[in-house]
DNA sequence: CGATTTTGACCAGCGC
DNA sequence: GCGCTGGTCAAAATCG
């Protein structure tokens, strides 16, 4: 399996926005990074590293970003129902050029629903941490507009070890949460 | 047999 | 108010 970080999407700890510098309309700009890895990491910090004030709005994820970073009353609660007050949680997104759409990160995921997105002929997969008391959720999606790239958002921090630690994956993910407020 | 996936239903937010 | 859309639940099915 060979996996290439291609384009962080946003991380929406806040709700400003900027240039959709890697929007579905630019998939050609993803090319360019497939020769040099170290690149795409280098890519990955500039844009994890920014300010919490900015935000690469992503048509197709972005209109979901207030909502989707609910606290997960679900857990306790009686299911679809949601706690009055909303916690944003830390969200980053990144795109990553895979055979594969589930990137073994070294964590165990349960997936837990799938649902048909507007304008993506592919299905987005939901999955949460498996671990007790870990409430991290990850979305994974595959562009319609270039199948070779699988949009994974992260939502949360894993509050446990890397379960698995001998991944090609957990690399990139390393750098991330060393340079990332997520 | 426990863990995980599948899948239809339900709910909330938003725009019109 | 209504319809659309995204996110989640939970029962059934499947897997290891």
């Amino acid at each position: 399996m060979e996996s290439f970080a291609t384009g962080f999407l946003y991380n929406s700890t806040s709700s400003a926005s900027q240039a959709a510098t890697y929007s579905n309309d630019h998939n050609d700009d993803y090319e360019q990074f497939e020769d040099d890895h170290d690149q795409n990491l280098d890519l990955i910090r500039k844009t994890l590293n920014c300010s919490s004030d900015d935000q690469a709005a992503l048509d197709h994820v972005s209109p979901t970003d207030s909502e989707a970073a609910n606290e997960l009353n679900s857990a306790t609660g009686s299911g679809v129902k949601k706690g009055p007050k909303k916690i944003r949680k830390p969200k980053c997104a990144f795109q990553t050029r895979s055979q594969v759409d589930i990137l073994d990160d070294g964590y165990r995921w349960r997936k837990y629903g799938q649902k048909a997105v507007k304008n993506n002929k592919f299905p987005r997969s939901y999955y949460r941490c498996t671990y007790e008391g870990c409430n991290v959720k990850k979305q994974v999606q595959r562009l319609s507009k270039d199948e070779g790239v699988v949009e994974t958002t992260y939502e949360g921090t894993h509050s446990h070890p890397i379960e698995k630690p001998n991944n090609n994956f957990e690399h990139i993910l390393t750098q991330m949460q060393i340079y990332s407020t997520c």
